[in-house]
DNA sequence: GACCAGGCACATC
DNA sequence: GATGTGCATGGT
């Protein structure tokens, strides 16, 4: 691929959609609780489990970490997989308190490398999640991969259907600027435009970036 | 009723 | 190393 191609992917969505504008007036803890509640989940019940989590005080670490189990369970029933999202929130506060004081903050003051790789060695943070907490709770220049991603890469031959998480996130990081402000604002569009066309079936009557003129046949 | 959603861990071959 | 499965609610 020329070294531009994902810049114009971005101006083209950029002109098509306005700037999205991720999580901007929430503080690191809530979107770091919304990186796992939305793990495989629509964002819109995972706004629903936030706001029960808020309404009863308890979106902060220290809280997640010394509630019942059934009771952390219960607030965050909408977002589903209801049990293992527990789980892990009580076991990422529980990491933060033994290693962080408590504080996500405090992980950010690590170098980008160590602190992703201490993220990813926490039960229940895979690499997306890891790296949204990284580029949107801590403002560290790591791009987020996801499903949709993965859809535009393969249906405009840019990488091989094979490609696993590390080699999309090479493909952005290699071809564009480090910066965070773009990272966070194509990964924002990505999702925006997914929601409505880069379905396992695309959906691309009005898709900007019209994949269907790039790929002949989807299964 | 079928399909989909801003994944991840674990089992099995 | 690749592939399959459980996890669960809610919208379209």
């Amino acid at each position: 691929m020329t070294s531009n191609t994902l810049e114009e992917f971005y101006e083209t969505l950029l002109a098509a959609c306005g700037p999205q504008h991720w999580w901007p007036g929430d503080t690191p803890t809530e979107i770091a609780i919304g990186a796992i509640l939305t793990q495989n989940t629509n964002w819109r019940n995972v706004e629903r489990a936030i706001e029960q989590l808020r309404a009863a005080d308890m979106l902060s670490w220290p809280a997640i970490h010394h509630a019942e189990f059934e009771r952390v369970a219960e607030l965050i029933r909408p977002a589903g997989y209801f049990r293992i999202k527990t789980r892990r929130l009580k076991n990422f506060a529980s990491w933060l308190a033994d290693n962080f004081d408590g504080k996500i903050e405090n992980l950010g003051r690590q170098p980008l490398f160590e602190a992703r790789e201490q993220l990813l060695s926490v039960n229940g943070i895979g690499p997306e999640t890891a790296d949204s907490i990284l580029l949107y709770a801590l403002n560290m220049p790591t791009f987020v991969v996801d499903a949709y991603t993965a859809r535009i890469a393969i249906r405009h031959g840019l990488i091989d259907e094979s490609a696993g998480y590390d080699e999309l996130k090479a493909l952005f990081e290699d071809n564009l600027p480090e910066d965070v402000e773009l990272f966070n604002e194509y990964h924002a569009l990505i999702v925006n435009v997914g929601k409505h066309h880069c379905k396992p079936k695309p959906r691309c009557e009005g898709c900007p970036l019209a994949c269907f003129e790039h790929e002949t046949e989807f299964d």
